[in-house]
DNA sequence: GCTATCGTTCGATCACCGTCGAACGAGGAT
DNA sequence: ATCCTCGTTCGACGGTGATCGAACGATAGC
């Protein structure tokens, strides 16, 4: 299994940003990630109704827009969320997903 | 020519605006609207790549969004970006469309 | 070695959305 | 009355993206 190649936020277009939390299984991924200590949840502990495929597909959506950072710990990926440089991309955006009741 | 239903952005849920400013034709539609005075601008005078029929299309959507207010002047529709109301809604969501270069 | 778990990859399907041309309707202008 | 402009409405089409099951690979533990 290859490291996956995550994109730093600074990297990041607006079109992507937006394209990747107007989903909302996405947004609750990063609802989920900013509730907990960083790298404590691996993919498959999230709560998500929908399949492991699809679930990859997220993760990696999620990548490519600069929220996620990933690490291989034995079999499982473990996950942050890189609020710090996503926020000093896009001020506002991620506080706004986080703060949606929804 | 039956006035245009708008919804109030205090109305509008998050999906509903990332959905609306996900699209790069809505958020030049946005750009242009805030470089100028408001109302100066009529449906048909702002540059497009697209039909009239996708423009009317696009037009809805940001309605229903509650970034657009539209007002009938004899046989054009002139528009104003609900710019303090909206950022009262989810504020800096504005802002960053409007800072893209892109 | 064998097995179980975790995540990826591979097609395939399906729904949604952006797009268009054409026809229509409402106003203004001549 | 006639025309022209502006915007809407009506299908229809096409592409993109979310979804899935099944097969695969990698790692841990027995």
């Amino acid at each position: 299994m290859a490291i996956p190649a995550a994109t730093h936020p600074a990297e990041v277009d607006l079109q992507t940003a937006l394209a990747a939390l107007a989903d909302p299984v996405r947004r609750s991924i990063v609802r989920q990630l900013a509730a907990v200590p960083e790298w404590s949840l691996a993919c498959g502990t999230f709560v998500l109704p929908i399949s492991k495929a699809t679930s990859t597909h997220h993760f990696v959506v999620l990548r490519n827009a600069g929220l996620l950072d990933q690490r291989q710990e034995g079999t499982r990926l473990f996950n942050r969320l890189r609020r710090p440089e996503f926020d000093d991309r896009f001020p506002g955006l991620l506080d706004l997903v986080l703060a949606a009741a929804e």
